[in-house]
This record gives C-alpha cells, sequence and structure tokens, in this order.
DNA sequence: GCCATTAGTGTCAGGAATGATACCATGCCG
DNA sequence: CGGCATGGTATCATTCCTGACACTAATGGC
C-alpha cells in the first residue's frame, strides 16, 4: 500500500491518477483484483494457492484495504472449519479496463522489458 | 518499486499483470509516466514541482528504474547548470492505454472511493 | 570574492510497509 | 486423545520510503 493516502482530490488532474494508484499500490491488489475477475468468487485458501509470494498476513491486508476502499466484499460463513469468500463489488468491477489495460499490456511488452533489462545485467556481468 | 523483481515469465498467466505492475509499483511511477504523456518533455525540476511530495531522491531513484526498464530516455545536457530532459521512448508510449485507463478509471470513480472512506472514518469518529 | 542556479549524490535518522514464523479456535475423523 | 482443516492474529525482524541536511560543479551577476 502506498504510504501516504492522501484524502483531498482538489489539487491537480494527476490527483486522480494518484488516488486510483492508491489502490493499487498495494502491491498484490492489482494481482487480487485480477484473479477476481478471472474467477468471480475466490476463497481465502484459493487466493493463497494464486498467489503464493504473498504471505498471510500480507493477503489478509489487502484484502481488508480492498473492502475497506469498498472493491471487494467479505462474506464469512459461521461454520468450521471457516469459509469466507470474496467477491467484487459493483464499484470493483468497474476497475476492469483498468486490470485489462495492465494485463494487455504485459501480455505485449512484458518480454520487452524483460530482455532489456537481461541485456543490461548482461553487459554488467 | 515492489520488492521482489521477478525476472521469469513463464508462470501463470497473471504474471504478466504482475510484470506490468512492477514497473508502476514504484508508487510514483506511474505519475511520472503520466506527467509525461501530458508534457511530452519534463526537466528535473519540473518534476519536482508536478511531485510535490516526492523527495529528489525518490525521484532520482524512479526516474533511473524507468530508464533501467527502458521506458524513459535521459537526456544530459553538459552545460552548467546543468540541463536534463526525460523523455517516453517508444516503448514507454505503449504504455499510453494503461495510463489512461487509470485516469479514467480515477476520474470517475475516485471520489467514490474518498466517499466510502469518508463515511467508515466518520463512523469511528 | 560571494551568491544563485540545476540536477543531482551522500549520509543519517525515523517511520512505514513487508516478510517470517508461530500460534489460535472449533469441530470432525480416527 | 491426536491431528487436520480454514482463516485468520500476534510478534518480531527486515527492508523500504521519507525527511532533513550538507555537498558538488561551472558559469553569470553583483
Amino acid at each position: 500500500m502506498p504510504r501516504t493516502r492522501h484524502t483531498i482530490l482538489d489539487c491537480s488532474p494527476s490527483c486522480t491518477v494518484e488516488a486510483t494508484l492508491e489502490l493499487f499500490g498495494g502491491k498484490w491488489k492489482a494481482l487480487i483484483l485480477y484473479h477476481l475477475f478471472e474467477d468471480q468468487v475466490l476463497r481465502f485458501g484459493e487466493f493463497r494457492h494464486r498467489l503464493p509470494n504473498v504471505t498471510q498476513r500480507m493477503l489478509t491486508n489487502q484484502l481488508r484495504e480492498l473492502e475497506a476502499d469498498g472493491l471487494v466484499s467479505r462474506t464469512v460463513f459461521p461454520v468450521v472449519p471457516p469459509h469466507v469468500e470474496y467477491r467484487l463489488t459493483e464499484l470493483g468491477k468497474t476497475l476492469k479496463p483498468v486490470i485489462q489495460a495492465l494485463k494487455t499490456w504485459g501480455d505485449q511488452y512484458a518480454h520487452s522489458v524483460e530482455r532489456e533489462k537481461k541485456a543490461k545485467s548482461d553487459q554488467t556481468v
């Protein structure tokens, strides 16, 4: 998560970009959202499988923040063992074009960047 | 910047999202790119005016990383006082739809999130 | 000679975000 | 009774970001 959470948006036009970024800055949030777009409904454990590099704590954090921002809903079934379902809210669903753009770009160009970096590291090595 | 920079992309389809995110994770990078889309060419000091919350050091960092990722070019004019120009590379320009999506969403929905958060903080206060 | 300019770099401190690990509740199964 | 399953917490360590400050280099103006 970005370290500074702004609360006022009446500054420059870039502020809305900044504000949007704060929803994503969470390092894993875009991934979480991406998977929710893919699967509609996910349980905590399913996120863990899809995002193996995220610690349980971070995952909890990020999900709670997404929930606090009204992008994701959390439904708890009071059973044992626990059962919790996450899904996108209506607001969350509006992010689809953004996630889609990220994915599209990544599919097309991520490899270019990899090459770029590899070329440089090869030079230094 | 995200703390883990992956170098391999042959994992799940979400990896390209992840990879794209790493270019943005830099907390300020998307803003930097946004301003470059607006202004085409920017000098270091101009970034500082547009991003008053970024420290000089962070700005340098982020710009260097963007340069290393091949998204931004840095042109130094060997004069005194120093003159340095930043602009998007061809690869950088391909990010336009992504930045645009961020901006569009922010313009439309950032206020919704603000309201959401405000409502919650009002409850707790 | 002294100050200002620009795009930084270097260093130190403090705080925030992240990671690793251990632990919990509860009910079912054997 | 012991262990497993799920969705977490709690605690501590590490790593990253920020802030404040000092310092640089070459030229122009006072």
